[in-house]
DNA sequence: ATATACATTTAGGCTAACCTAATTATACTT
DNA sequence: AAGTATAATTAGGTTAGCCTAAATGTATAT
């Protein structure tokens, strides 16, 4: 009923509606899914048809209730697939994307139950991202960039906004785990370079453009 | 490079020729694959053109080494796949041959490699069968049918020829696992009904239909 | 208000993997 | 050896998901 080709155009939706809050355009969802613009109007009229997506001519798409929670069950499987692949498997964070967008299009609720208690009901996944649960609800999350941080803040890393390999290894060679401790201990004015304190010992710098893509909560 | 579809045309013929050792038929494979024989006729003129089989018209085919290579590829990641399912996610041995047929087409050979470190490096999934290394090479397995053990034989039960969902939950309600030891009491000449003492506890008896599915080894 | 740039849609085609119906090849019976 | 049943192939089509090139729409700058 619902081929990999038509969860991968949903999800795209709607991940790119969450980036941007407006409606999804024709050129980016080509561009995400790398293929031709005419292909994507193809698709769309497509699944605007099956009342997936809500489509303005020229303007652009919208999940509907149905096409979001389509969306949103394909991003709990890719998410538990990628707990699976850290904590069990032993891969990196930086290892698992392209195989868990594989697994994410494998088809079986009692999979996902079985997958799911195995690892004991996980509520984010390795790069800090929630995990929605069966009917599609999030939890609450107030997470914020480090970047917004002030001196003197005490909070714990507990995501990334830049999934890159390269970003994500940075972190790794830096020693910088979701879980630490973040003690912010400086902030240059002029170029926003963060000096902190992790997990109360070594004091490490990073930059704006790396203090930006660290979610943090206040502990 | 290699679609689902072809893996799964090469993994039938690698079955069907290991079930009756001569080239396979058109139609056998239109049986199994669940679809028209003209369609396989199709099929298997693009393999034979990719040298994965040799093809002789209207008389069958043949899996070449490579074709026999990616069956067994196939073959080994369903198997670990199923083990996987079974030991870690706790399902019954009728519950994942379906899950499995979609799982054996995830592509990540290290994947398949932190998998197979991940069970054990298991040497036969949970219906017996031998899951061969990653080069498609099989153990020597000296198992044969309860059917032709003789009162008094002491075997272990360590495999099934019939994988049915009928045969298997007909296994597990009579308490019948693998690796249970089972020690031939009498045989009715008559029919082949077998009684048998399973575990040196109690005595029970099965058909000849049942005996001679039942693999087992000698101890 | 018009020109220009850029985004989107339409038109026409392609390939993989299937199908049915018609034809041909092989095997079995008398 | 010819007739009949069955298996396999060929011919001609369909659908999903993609493509390029041409046409149309929309936004921006003068
Ligand atoms: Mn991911
Ligand atoms: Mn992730
Ligand atoms: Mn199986
Ligand atoms: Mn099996």
């Amino acid at each position: 009923m619902t081929s990999s080709a038509e969860e991968n155009y949903l999800k795209a939706i709607y991940k790119l509606h969450e980036k941007s809050g407006n409606m999804v355009t024709t050129s980016a969802l080509a561009e995400t899914l790398k293929v031709s613009a005419a292909s994507v109007t193809d698709f769309i009229k497509k699944i605007a048809s099956k009342k997936l997506v809500s489509y303005e001519k020229s303007k652009g798409v919208k999940l509907t209730d149905k096409g979001r929670l389509i969306a949103v069950n394909i991003i709990r499987k890719h998410r538990l697939w990628e707990v699976w692949l850290v904590n069990k498997l032993e891969f990196k964070w930086d290892e698992v994307h392209e195989i868990a967008e594989q697994l994410e299009h494998i088809i079986s609720d009692d999979l996902v139950d079985h997958l799911d208690k195995h690892l004991g009901y996980p509520t984010a996944d390795p790069h800090g991202d929630l995990i929605p649960d069966s009917k599609g609800r999030f939890a609450k999350s107030n997470s914020k960039p480090l970047l917004e941080c002030v001196k003197g803040e005490k909070v714990k890393f507990i995501g990334v906004a830049d999934h890159s390999n390269n970003f994500l290894q940075y972190l790794t060679k830096n020693n910088l785990s979701l879980g630490d401790e973040i003690m912010v201990e400086a902030v240059e004015e002029f170029d926003n370079t963060f000096t902190v304190r992790v997990n109360r010992k070594e004091n490490k710098i990073f930059s704006k453009e790396v203090v930006k893509n660290l979610l943090v909560a206040v502990v």
